[in-house]
DNA sequence: TCATTATATCGTAATATATAAATATATAGA
DNA sequence: TCTATATATTTATATATTACGATATAATGA
């Protein structure tokens, strides 16, 4: 339990961008599709514009996405191969061993 | 960008409660320890017992943690082994690959 | 230059989260 | 049962996040 809390905010920050239903569904299509554009998600997603390029801002701050411009469109892209890694775990199982399933039913 | 909002809202639950700098303390520090209990984390965090006991409440609402009481201690530990993963993930570096780089120059 | 299309940003109301003091609950021992 | 200690919950307030319409900007082609 140490305090390098630079260290925790600095990862927290990229935890709190991917912490929401719609972003976390825009960065899994991305891991999967390898790129898209801003009106293919919002198709996808059926919401405002204006909503999925808020979500992909945050994402982009965040520097878990880049966007590169292609004419009219944007495509995005995963930047960070850490959150790639990141989410595909998450999107497994959960096994939790029994020693924990005891534990569970102790408390 | 499939639209399975039930499983998205799910796991962003899970990462909303570790997007915390003190909760992501907390986890880290369990991953390294195995097991803890509030009056120590309240030392090494320095905050008051309430703000700690909180933010515990938040990580054992998610399954991340679990609490086992011996007198008047509970002693917590990680109960999500994908959590313990994900988490050892995130510290490790990000090694973004050459073509990424050069794109992110492009933009 | 004007119109069109794609994307980004702004303004703001609704909702959620964080902090910490005060208070409550649980356990152990005298 | 009374007291002390550890932890949890409640309450209030401050701060941050979300959603989305309106508006702005960027690129293309006529």
């Amino acid at each position: 339990m140490e305090l390098n809390l630079q260290k925790y905010t600095e990862l927290a920050e990229i935890l709190k961008a991917l912490a929401h239903p719609t972003r976390l569904c825009i960065v899994k299509g991305l891991i999967e599709k390898g790129e898209c554009n801003v009106t293919h998600m919002q198709a996808c997603l059926d919401m405002p514009q204006s909503t999925v390029s808020q979500h992909l801002q945050k994402l982009k701050s965040a520097n878990i996405i880049i966007g590169i411009r292609s004419g009219l469109e944007v495509n995005y892209r995963i930047c960070d191969q850490r959150v790639a890694k990141l989410v595909n775990i998450l999107f497994e199982e959960n096994i939790n061993n029994e020693l924990e399933k005891k534990d569970y039913q102790r408390l």
